[in-house]
DNA sequence: TTATTCTTTTCACCCGTTGCAATTTTGCAC
DNA sequence: GTGCAAAATTGCAACGGGTGAAAAGAATAA
């Protein structure tokens, strides 16, 4: 056997948490649930929720690090002879798709745990902390790419597109009722932001 | 008496609570701090602490609130034949002279806090949480100044230009080690969005 | 001074989180 | 299968942050 029971059995209970918490946040909200209503859910005790999850935020983000891999991934395959905002570009293009190719969870979950995370602010602090790091990274992996940009450069260019596309996308998110509504409103955003970087091509 | 007796004295408690959870804060930590040492400190109980601050965070940010008020009135204040750019720059220049202008606290108390934000992640998650805020209100105080621009565009303005001077600064903070050092790398950062936001003059 | 109003304290409690020791489950060799 | 070591789970005690409510204390207006 490849993988023993002990890892499908861990993987299990895994999955069995996160769909417990965020079956229970979507029923009575995230500060009305406890972590001891979660670990009954899941049939283990509140102090092995601890041996799975850092903390009670930590499970809402379960999937961010192979999201942040795949960012990762896409700006080190730059093509030799590709601009900034080409990569740029093309890191936003199959982030996306990625989204829309929702593997693990449906996208009514999916949305549900958007609104989840925007409507709590300990989860959107948590998310901001966690793509703010995200940006330090690109902008690093962006300046490797390109030892021709100064890190300043690289900073303002990362910054002012994810921040360019985040703002315009929580701000706006309201409005939109579909995942394509939501993708057309980011690249409006994107636009801004890449006129001013092809200063840097 | 314009202000009773009562007046100042809450006014004297509010301060002693900041100045004794900043001073051991730098001394032996954020987390290694609790509200019992800060509360004792400031010779008030440790419930009392909560009718001055929401919570263990808040004290760090106690000032915000002026900050934004003055970013808003800048954004307000726009004069009828002033650009985009050339408001949002304003913007930025009058907040550096504000922030050097540090009235209530010496600059190396200043100093001394922001490394505090940077360091612990709870402090860094609140303060992105804060500016995100910000932008927000930003966003909907520039789209109010310029009827022109849709709500999508004046949050990818926002965006882009807080964006790129917020991960230039904070990615290069280390780098500098005057205020004057840190304004001018702000401002390299900003000149790469700003460059994009012309296209919306 | 007294009655009123605001502030502070005390106390009891909930929840998230951690360290530790005890216990159970699993993997594996024989 | 039996026995044993490693790994996972559990229970328990404790700590810190945070809240509600009642009682005590201080400032104000009369």
């Amino acid at each position: 056997m490849v993988e023993g029971l002990r890892e499908r059995k861990k993987q299990r209970t895994r999955q069995a948490l996160i769909e417990s918490a965020l079956r229970l946040f979507a029923e009575k909200g995230y500060e009305e649930t406890t972590l001891a209503e979660i670990a009954a859910q899941a049939d283990v005790s509140t102090r092995t929720f601890f041996s799975y999850f850092a903390g009670k935020e930590d499970v809402v983000f379960y999937d961010t690090p192979s999201r942040l891999e795949l960012a990762e991934t896409i700006l080190r395959s730059r093509r030799p002879d590709e601009t900034v905002t080409g990569v740029l570009m093309r890191l936003i293009d199959e982030s996306f798709r990625h989204m829309a190719s929702y593997e693990d969870i449906s996208f009514e979950d999916s949305a549900l745990r958007v609104r989840l995370i925007l409507t709590e602010p300990a989860l959107q602090a948590r998310a901001l902390l966690l793509l703010f790091d995200t940006q330090v990274k690109l902008a690093k992996a962006l300046y490797e790419a390109f030892p021709r940009l100064t890190p300043v450069e690289a900073s303002a260019a990362v910054g002012a597109l994810v921040g360019a596309i985040k703002l315009t996308v929580m701000t706006n998110l309201e409005h939109q009722n579909s995942l394509q509504d939501l993708v057309d409103t980011a690249r409006l955003g994107a636009e801004v932001a890449i006129a001013g970087l092809r200063s840097l091509d």
